[in-house]
DNA sequence: CTTGACACCCGAAACGTTTTGGAGTATACT
DNA sequence: AGTATACTCCAAAACGTTTCGGGTGTCAAG
């Protein structure tokens, strides 16, 4: 049914070889040949059969993605925006995206090795990095080409940008310590998540360096989304000394630390100050804004991705191991004044 | 380097088809000879190449997701959702995703035609339907299997789910109305836009039915972004004569909608009533809690993945066009109860 | 001693493309 | 005239799998 080389071969009379070069514009095919199977192709509604370019080229042209999820009401802006700019950027570049979703674990990495085995991907991309990160160790074992967004604890060499999270944590806690806070809770994630753990330093690092004691108590586990970071707070408000200033580890959970607060009646910013990481959209247009950090998540993935192409590609890369300096964006959630207009609207 | 069949047929002494007849477990190969074959291919670290597999067998057990995108900053838990009950289950059958981002429009339109033609994909997944949707009028031309959430204005018949949008927000209006409000705000979407078109229906028809003026001056447009209902409801406020009740076409509006009135020291639920649809995760732990319309966007993701591939496999489905009823979700944004503990935890 | 039936196996073609390694025919140069 | 030198073109192999249409050998029934 679908027209092929063989077709326009017939129709042209040429061979399916000159059509195949005519087609790729080699310059062993004559201008009048060329444009004579050229015009062919168009009347007949010619399109090359993907599967079978690729088999004999011995590459997808696609990437893989999988995406680590948790349960089913999974939603983390953090993945639609990484996904945006993967796409945008491996589109233009001609590659294709396949993406799964995983829960982290056994599964997950069966995923990993199913793509590499099955050579249904040139390249993967790794998010969500964890200090033994196991698709690392796999994929750096097997040899097969990988960027990752984000640093690990393992010995290994490989490609990956990442943003300074140490530095941004210290930012934030230096924020809140310069407002005179010296009861400054955080709620953290997963330790096991590289992320987690460097931010978790740069918290301990400020507060030490700033002379101000640490309460182990005030260190609470979340998991990343609002509703434990609701939790976490709850049980924080519920300390008989409790903070007077929480950083979350992401937005999300700082969102619902903030849910948690006026469920008290409490006021974010006044009675207690909130900040969160990663400055997703909905931070800017919390009530009140949230203070957090700017991490550029959509151009990461552009990032990411272009380096994962150039490395297929065989193109040098000019920086294998990028660290952006994140920055600090305070709003009203640690400001101290309650109901300001964002001046941006 | 990477085993092949021939390698296999090498080792053992077979043929190559009696080694693919033995791993695809044919029952004219002797269980004698599957056992060796498939000790070998364990052996020797056989595994199959899929892109050789599709091009033989004429199908890429892949189907096919492109991302209607807007901008960078692009970021709607929807999606996410969408995408985790998407994967899951396709992951589950067998099938991989392939997936694009393109901001609706000529791009948009080339993507799945290259995905058509190049036969890429065996099917489609579609989402975002708009009142005249190209890409349906296109696939259904084609003859190219797909399923969509959400219907069209046009007259075509093709396999949907969708939820009831026009009795979604006939709900939300009359829960408003019943409460006593006559000035109800509606900040809609694109109204090409399918679900908004048929929200705004239910949103008008409502009104009327209650015997509730209608004023087009409270009838805004915004592009579902949170900056957008934080914007249009600004232009609410600055009316001579403005809503006691804002609804949102989506949960990102609403949410807008209730920084903008916070902003302006009022409260929502006491001075303001604001509700949202769809019962996003982070509906629920706002503040106050948004009152919604819950859709099970994971459910449906799931739903139409597998009414796709049922049709791929030439399965009977039982229903084509599934109308799910949303519920109501009331909550503290247009309860009147300002610092409500939400009951779930 | 045939004849079938059955169990087991395989060569070759096919999927649709790209690439290798020439072959044939002009044209240009000695 | 002979010989390079382009310039066009093509047959066949290759990519790795599945499948079609047999083939062979054994055994029981006739």
């Amino acid at each position: 049914m679908p027209v092929t080389l063989k077709d326009i071969a017939r129709e042209t009379g040429y061979s399916v070889t000159t059509v195949s070069r005519a087609l790729n514009d080699y310059d062993d095919v004559s201008p009048a040949t060329k444009a004579l199977i050229r015009r062919a192709a168009e009347r007949l509604g010619y399109h090359p059969n993907v599967t079978a370019q690729r088999l004999q080229r011995q590459r997808t042209d696609t990437l893989g993605f999988v995406i680590p999820t948790f349960g089913p009401r999974f939603s983390d802006p953090f993945f639609s925006e990484f996904l945006a700019g993967l796409g945008n950027e491996a589109s233009t570049h001609g590659y294709d995206l396949l993406v799964s979703t995983r829960a982290p674990g056994a599964e997950e990495m069966e995923a990993y090795r199913r793509l590499v085995r099955g050579k249904q991907v040139d390249g993967l991309i790794i998010v969500r990095t964890r200090r033994y990160d196991e698709r690392i160790a796999y994929l750096h074992e097997v040899g097969f080409p990988f960027v990752a967004f984000g640093r690990t604890a393992l010995d290994i060499d490989y490609p990956f940008v990442d943003e300074d999270s140490h530095a941004g944590l210290t930012m934030l806690a230096q924020h809140l310590i310069d407002l005179g806070h010296r009861r400054i809770a955080y709620i953290t994630a997963d330790p096991d998540l590289m992320f987690a753990h460097l931010r978790m330093q740069g918290y301990r690092e400020t507060l030490a360096r700033n002379g101000v004691a640490l309460d182990e108590a005030l260190i609470v586990q979340g998991d990343l989304t609002q509703r434990s970071g609701r939790q976490a707070t709850h049980h924080l408000l519920d300390l008989p000394h409790p903070p007077t200033a929480i950083i979350a580890a992401n937005d999300l959970m700082a969102l619902g630390a903030m849910a948690a607060i006026q469920e008290r009646g409490l006021r974010v910013g006044t009675d207690i100050a909130v900040a969160g990481f990663d400055d997703i959209p909905l931070a800017e247009h919390s009530h009140p804004p949230l203070t957090t950090v700017r991490q550029p998540i959509y151009q990461i993935g552009k990032m990411v991705c272009e380096m994962l192409i150039r490395l297929l590609r065989g193109e040098p890369l000019e920086q294998t191991h990028v660290i952006l300096q994140p920055t600090l964006v305070v709003r009203a959630s640690t400001f101290g004044v309650q109901h300001t207009v964002n001046s941006e609207q």
